[in-house]
DNA sequence: TATTGTTATACTCTATAACTATA
DNA sequence: TATAGTTATAGAGTATAACAATA
C-alpha cells in the first residue's frame, strides 16, 4: 500500500509498525523461551542494576507502579527475580536470582536472533545509529507522568 | 537505570519503550482527538489507497484480518469510513466518507504536534533518518505471517 | 482449494483508583 | 505530604479458530 507524504513524515507510524514485528516475530517461540521480549528487558534490567526497586525499574520501562509490579509477579513466579529488603521499609530490593543469572545469557542470545532478523536489511552501522536515535526520543516535554 | 550492553544491542528495547511514548503522549487528549494514532493511521492509508480492502489495511498495519476489521468498525461507526461493494463480492472497498476527508487535515496536524514533543531532541536531519530507518525493519524472512 | 469478511472468544499489556505502610 | 508497594478493576489491542460466501 501506499504511504503519502503524512504518514512518511509521522516517525510515530513506524514505531508502531517495528512494535508489530517484535510481537509477531520475536513472541512466537513462546513455550521454548517462556518470557515475552518485555519482560525478558526487565530481567536484563534487573541484573544490570541489581538492588533496583519497582518504581525504577517501571520508569526504565515506561510503565507504571502498578505494571512493573505484575512483571515482576511473573519474573518472581519463575524463580528468576527475588524481593529483598530494600533501603527503607517501603522498598523492595530487586535481584536476579542464581537461576535468573544462569538464564538470562541463553535467553538474550535467542532474543538476540530474533532482533536481528528484525535488522536484517540494515548494516551493523545503520542498526547502531537507529538505536541511539531512538534512544534520544522522549520522555516527552510537557507531562510525561507514566503514572 | 543503568542500560548495559545487552539492551543498547538491541533495536526492540527501544522501538517498546518509543511505543509506550507514543501511547502516554499522543493518546492522552483522548476526548478532543477521539481517534488513537494506530486508528488514525488507518485513516489516513485508507485516504491515500482509496478502495483498498479490509486485508490490505491489516498487511499494512502488520495485523490481521479480524484486527483489521474492528478498527475499519470503529472508523465506520464515527462516520469517517464506509464500506463499499469492492472488485468482488467477497471483498469490501474501503474509503472515507465526507466527513472523514474533511476531519482528517485537522486531526493529522493534531498528531503531529504529538509527534514533534516525541522527536524533539532530534534535528529535522535526525527524524527523517530514524523514519528512513525504522522504514526498513522487517517484515522477517523467516515467516512473516500476520494471519 | 484459497481468499475475504465475519463472529466469538481469550489473552497480554497497561492504566486508573484506592488502600496501607512508611518516610 | 509524598512515596513504595499492593490490589481490584477496566480498557485497548491483538490473536486464534471457526464459519459462510465467493473465487
Amino acid at each position: 500500500m501506499k504511504q503519502g507524504a503524512d504518514l512518511r513524515g509521522l516517525v510515530g507510524y513506524q514505531v508502531q509498525r517495528a512494535h508489530l514485528l517484535i510481537d509477531t516475530d520475536a513472541r512466537a517461540p513462546k513455550a521454548a523461551r517462556a518470557l515475552s521480549p518485555a519482560q525478558l528487558t526487565a530481567l536484563i534490567l534487573i541484573r544490570d542494576n541489581p538492588g533496583c526497586d519497582q518504581t525504577a525499574l517501571g520508569r526504565a520501562l515506561s510503565i507504571n507502579r502498578s505494571s512493573a509490579m505484575k512483571l515482576v509477579n511473573i519474573l518472581a513466579e519463575r524463580g528468576l527475580v527475588e524481593r529483598r529488603p530494600g533501603r527503607d521499609l517501603r522498598t523492595n530490593a530487586l535481584w536476579l536470582t542464581a537461576e535468573g543469572e544462569a538464564k538470562v545469557p541463553v535467553m538474550v542470545d535467542a532474543l538476540r536472533v530474533s532482533d536481528a532478523r528484525m535488522t536484517a536489511r540494515l548494516s551493523a552501522e545503520e542498526v547502531r545509529t537507529l538505536s541511539a536515535l531512538l534512544r534520544k526520543l522522549g520522555p516527552v516535554p510537557r507531562a510525561a507522568s507514566a503514572d
